[in-house]
RNA sequence: GGGUCGGUAGCUCAGUGGUAGAGCAGUGGCCUUUUAAGCCAUUGGUCGUGGGUUCGAUCCCCACCCGACCCA
């Protein structure tokens, strides 16, 4: 077997440590003494030049040059340089960790360490601290990737992203901005005199949106729970329990695509507000977001795909219609019934008829206004239709009071005034979900507990939602979802290498899991048509295992499996349970040409008669291990 | 879902139908003010996986896996 280089390293630092320990060092102990972080001794250099400091942090750099020696230390401010004389450090000593200079061959670049020494300029002019005691704090055992180029593999930036933080001070800054957003947010809401609750991700029912959920079974009570697509309902609960203002900053969880914008798992900042209605909001939001940018960014204009966005200004508000037809001069209030509606949508060049007025007109906004609302806009009055939980307005019960926040085309929030007359909302559940079977694509479930709770009264109620990662998006000008979530969700792996590293003989995480069946069961959903080949070209593996242990009767049999290849979209098709049996014994050989044989008689045949357009090739068999 | 591109040493990347390359990192030396230090020597590879074509494939073909970008 070859072995990696890596394997060689990281076995040489491992041997290193040991060295330490041999010296009574221990190369991982409990704690460092810091005075100061490395930012403060370069904005106090002025008054801490000549003073002993301490600074601890990651060793990214190191410069020997015989009995000198320069470094660089990364802590969690920045960098700072460390200048070691051979004669000016303390030499090893057990009792008090200390590294001696002639030692230092013991440290790697990632080793994270502890220097003590005075404040002090070089020649060159840089800021540094003279080392009169090294300490080791941690010792690394794997190498750092290449600081100057840093990690370029997108795959690996999105599964380790804690190397890119340690190598790309742009996106460690970014994801503490991210916390101090979330911070900002829940300093707004607090001084508003909100309640911050904890709602259950857990949750029966999947109410409070249309997505579709993540299943899951709890042992303990023996049923299946969903993991939340929203908070709403609960907040609701909260609002009847008599909190007038309340929030969640939580997790939700949607089970569906995952593009630039889109995560199955992300946050929300979610209200609600008793005793006003989706125009409190309006103010809300809008003081929300200033209050986020002046008090992390100290600004409010911000650059988003090229244009500038001032947060400062008042936003525009316009209703869903009104967008509309200033768009493309159609206007969806005039429409009387659904043909009418669908025919301004064919005349705009959308061939796809809905099935109501409302998505018509919803359908019209999504393709023709929504990417244009660049600046900060709110749009408010959508469609009954689509909005089962919202209020209608009213002088016009078509529509609702609710609005959206667009910013620089994204969606960034949804707000609305909560129906609270338990009698309609019930009726529109009812409806939506008539809609919801009308089209398996929709999920809508009904929540009676919720139901219940409505009946006991909620009071007059808004809430808005809008998403932190899409709200970090905009302030920090990135354009990819998985650039401002830390650990972004990826199929799980173990590198062929890290398989080495750790003896892991089969290195497959949270496998696919393969589809097996019998011949027949195969033949008869294939020609029902529930079965069809993914790709065009098929590759099928024979598995062939003899038995020709002792002569038993009737002589020897090999039994085995085919994988076919290319017939389902991520996994592979197992045909099981096929059998051969003959009265002489079998040899390797002959038990593959036989099973290759049945293959043609059987599968490939049956292949080119069901799916003609479609290329079966044969692998050579294997032989597997007879139990 | 459709299209395009990519996967080669720990990292960043070249490259070729015929023994696999560089820089950094690593290892061993030299070196008292370096700044991606320098100099000398040197280790290190399932060329994503599986098939096919071929005397021979990392390279050509097919499928699959992983990822990126664009489009719907």
């Amino acid at each position: 077997m070859a072995s990696h280089q890596l394997v060689d390293i990281r076995n040489g630092r491992i041997a290193k440590a040991v060295s330490a320990r041999s010296l009574g060092l221990n190369p991982y102990p409990s704690r460092s003494r810091r005075t100061h972080y490395v930012q403060a001794i370069l904005d106090q250099f002025a008054s801490l030049e000549g003073q002993t400091v301490t600074v601890a942090g990651r060793l990214m750099s190191w410069r020997k040059q015989g009995a000198l020696a320069f470094a660089h230390v990364q802590d969690q401010t920045g960098k700072l340089q460390l200048f070691l004389r051979r004669n000016g450090v303390q030499p090893t000593d057990a009792k008090d960790g200390s590294l001696g200079y002639a030692e230092t061959h013991l440290l790697d670049l990632g080793d994270i360490i502890e220097a003590t020494g005075q404040v002090m300029r070089t020649d060159r002019g840089e800021i540094s601290v003279m080392v009169s005691q090294l300490r080791l704090l941690t010792k690394a055992i794997r190498p750092l990737p290449d600081q100057w180029s840093g990690l370029k593999d997108r795959e690996q930036v999105l599964r380790k992203r804690y190397l890119d933080t340690i190598l790309e001070p742009s996106s460690f800054d970014r994801y503490a901005v991210v916390c101090k957003m979330v911070a900002a947010i829940r300093s707004f809401l607090n001084g508003r005199g909100f309640l911050e609750f904890q709602t259950p991700v857990l949750q029966p029912q999947y109410g409070g949106g249309t997505a579709k959920p993540f299943k899951t079974h709890v042992n303990a009570l023996g049923c299946e729970m969903y993991l939340a697509i929203s908070h709403e309902l609960y907040l609701k609960r909260l609002i009847v329990g008599g909190y007038d203002k309340v929030y969640t900053i939580g997790r939700y969880f949607r089970n569906e695509g995952i593009d630039r914008s889109h995560h199955p798992e992300f946050s929300m900042v979610e209200t609600m507000t008793a005793y006003e209605n989706y125009e409190y909001n309006m103010d809300l939001i809008e003081a929300m977001f200033r209050h986020v940018a002046v008090s992390v960014f100290g600004k409010t204009e911000f650059t988003v795909r090229g244009h500038v966005i001032d947060f400062g200004m008042p936003w525009r508000r316009v209703s869903m219609s009104e967008a509309v037809r200033e768009k493309i001069g159609a206007d969806f209030r005039a429409c009387q019934t659904l043909d009418e509606a669908n025919a301004l949508l064919s005349a705009a060049g959308i061939h796809e008829p809905q099935p109501s007025i409302g998505e018509a007109l919803v359908k019209a906004f999504e393709v023709f206004v929504e990417k244009e609302l660049i600046q900060p806009t709110l749009v408010h009055g959508h469609p009954i239709e689509i909005s089962p939980l919202a209020k209608p307005l009213p002088d016009d019960p078509r529509f609702v009071e609710r609005f959206e926040i667009f910013i620089a085309g994204m969606e960034c929030g949804d707000n609305w005034s909560e129906q609270n007359d338990p009698v309609q909302l019930l009726a529109t559940w009812r409806k939506a979900y008539r809609a919801d079977e009308r089209d398996a694509g929709t999920f809508h479930t009904l929540d009676f507990d919720f139901i219940e709770a409505m009946e006991y009264g909620m009071p007059p109620t808004t809430g808005i939602g809008p998403g932190i990662e899409r709200m970090v998006m905009i302030f920090t000008g990135q354009e990819n979802i998985d650039d401002v979530i830390f650990f972004p969700l990826m199929r799980p792996a173990i590198s062929p290498l890290n398989a080495e590293v750790y003896g892991i003989q089969d290195p497959v995480v949270a496998p696919v899991e393969d589809l097996a069946l019998s011949f027949e069961e195969f033949e008869s959903l294939c020609k029902e048509g529930l079965l069809k080949p993914h790709s065009h070209h098929l590759t099928a593996k024979p598995h062939v295992r003899v038995w020709s242990v002792a002569p038993a009767p009737g002589g020897s049999r090999a039994s085995g499996h085919i994988e076919i290849e290319g017939f389902l979209a991520n996994s592979v098709l197992r045909l099981a349970g096929y059998k051969i049996q003959s009265a002489e014994v079998l040899s390797e050989a002959d038990a593959k040409k036989r099973i290759l044989e049945l293959l043609e008689q059987s599968l490939a045949r049956f292949f080119r008669d069901t799916f003609p357009e479609h290329r079966l090739t044969v692998a050579p068999a294997t032989v597997l291990q007879a139990a």
